[in-house]
DNA sequence: TAATGTTGATTACAGGTGTAATCAAATGCG
DNA sequence: CGCATTTGATTACACCTGTAATCAACATTA
């Protein structure tokens, strides 16, 4: 059963990140990196490694006794994939409404703006 | 405790849909407009509704018998801030890498991008 | 009035999630 | 060599979720 990579729950997306980071690397690594910004006991971040490899979403080499764990997928396919799905479930699968809300947060940023006009300019060029 | 609109789930998500078309409305009317898209059991839509009540996102007034619910807060204000969540989780707050990965996903679609460039024209207004 | 139907409240129950503790095997240290 | 340590595997446990079923109170109908 292959898992999709939607059913990654938060704290594994944190887990991954580390990985993302660098990798392959020893859970001793991990939990030194995730310990930086998460008070995470060892034990959960070991929890939570074996549940991302049961979901297909970690793999990981024997170094001796230790394993090494690498992530299955991009950063940027799951990423995408989750705000593909957001953007779904809220907006009728159209991203403008949500920059729209941004917008009128005032969470536009100075570069959001330059990169959208970025963004539009490729994608007219593409659509001639 | 006032929970937090971010503690919906998705099932609850789709009551609260079905919610702000019409309200206030009766269960067995949720019932109706759900099952023309959902095959939930009438059971299931009311244990919905009442962690929803549970939750504070949905009250109700006795109309002799039966309730008549109402949502809490607005669509806007819960997806907005759902948006958010995920953008600051997965793109450090910022909107535009999200736009990328469906501009490079061809998502973006005419009126997209016409409405992006209308943001934009605003928002170069506002910071002239 | 007795049986039936409707409606909300309570209970059920398996699988996911956050957050570990315990177990067991291999290793390192004294 | 024997004990402590490290590391992955297994187990724990409460709360959330999806998906209902059962219960209890009131209403309707024969």
């Amino acid at each position: 059963m292959k898992a999709q990579m939607s059913d990654i729950s938060k704290a594994e997306f944190e887990v991954l990140e580390a990985l993302w980071q660098q990798h392959p690397v020893a859970a001793s690594e991990i939990i030194l990196r995730l310990n930086e910004t998460k008070p995470w006991h060892e034990k959960t971040v070991k929890t939570l490694l074996n549940r991302l490899v049961k979901k297909q979403a970690v793999s990981f080499i024997k170094e001796q006794r230790r394993y090494l764990y690498s992530p299955l997928f991009e950063r940027e396919d799951y990423t995408n994939e989750a705000s593909q799905s957001l953007i779904e479930r809220m907006f009728s699968g159209r991203v403008s409404p949500l920059v729209a809300g941004f917008a009128k947060n005032k969470r536009l940023k100075k570069e959001d703006v330059q990169a959208l006009k970025s963004f539009i300019d490729q994608w007219e060029q593409e659509h001639e």
